[in-house]
DNA sequence: CCCATATGAGACATTGATGTCTCATTCGCT
DNA sequence: AGCGAATGAGACATCAATGTCTCATATGGG
């Protein structure tokens, strides 16, 4: 009978993916308790979402643990992260939008962790000499956040087969549209 | 002293890129007029948005005529679409995730052609054999709206210099972020 | 079996945004 | 200067979402 409070999170994300002005009470239906329910263990809208930023914080980095971000080549290491972030993906998306809000606010530390983590291993690859030098790490740290948030989109509007995510994400991101010369 | 309808949704969309839930008070301040002025030109915001996403597409489908992707090599098009549609990113950053919410309502018929225009010519890429197979021309499309908006928020939020942008979008687009082999 | 605890349903006041209205003022134009 | 049209300021009712509360009910452990 006690609410499955990570239930709870990941019905709340999957709606609020789909329609990020949803109401609490239609939060507290897509997780099927009732909105009283819902307000006594997260006390607002706005404890709501940072409490699912929380979890998304928590997802990025279990990913980049379990992807070894740090180990082997720089391209397979990215390759590991994208299909690592994959199930958090539509979570991002969400949150990524989210975060234009708080403008004000000095936003969570967890970002810029995750940030410098994925900036480092875009960095790493320049060193190697894998990846190009003249795009920052942080614009290609950005420019994956914004692939993900398309892609999810794209898969939950059937425009992508989910399928196929980590594969456009990848190649996209790692080699682009133009055709490699045959070497 | 008739209020500039084009100056007032400019402001809007530069107000509402940075923070998608201003109220119409704010936007109507933002416009340096009074919410009963802005009332009797926009009906209310739903209106308010609708105009913006005419303007978005009309600004959309300009930089598509003035860029001429149907003519000459398709990667240099892709080039002149971005440097064309640069002006117009951040509006499109914003409509980009409004379109979310509109989830029952069929999308503005604007946006079909434009994509239409757009994966045509990816597709034109592909079949030149300048572009690869394997990444789907919606996909591409999708990749496209994504980068652009990650693009205007990074330059928003100051991450990315706005001399940058066009580079940084082309090029990870065209290119990726792997380093060539030289041949 | 019984009790403590958590939940569901719903009432209620509050808040913030919205849409409408009025009226004085200002601006442009003749 | 004078007229008409558009604006600004603000009042007002309305509506939706929120947050709080109560009470009946169901569940699960002892």
């Amino acid at each position: 009978m006690p609410v499955d409070r990570d239930h709870v999170l990941r019905s709340a994300a999957a709606l609020l993916t789909r329609k990020s002005t949803a109401t609490m009470d239609e939060v507290a239906r897509a997780a099927g308790i009732s909105r009283a329910t819902l307000h006594r263990h997260f006390a607002g809208r706005d404890a709501l979402v940072r409490a699912l930023e929380s979890l998304g914080i928590a997802e990025c980095e279990a990913a980049l643990d379990a992807a070894r971000v740090d180990e082997g080549p720089a391209a397979d290491a990215v390759r590991r992260m994208v299909v690592a972030i994959e199930p958090a993906a539509a979570l991002l998306a969400f949150l990524y939008t989210e975060n234009q809000l708080f403008e004000g606010e000095e936003q969570n530390a967890g970002w810029t962790r995750i940030d410098d983590r994925i900036s480092a291993l875009f960095r790493r690859g320049q060193e190697s000499g894998a990846f190009r030098i003249d795009l920052t790490p942080a614009w290609l740290t950005e420019a994956l956040y914004g692939l993900l948030a398309s892609g999810a989109w794209a898969v939950m509007e059937g425009r992508v087969a989910r399928k196929d995510f980590t594969f456009m994400i990848t190649e996209l991101l790692l080699g682009g549209a133009l055709r490699r010369e045959e070497s």
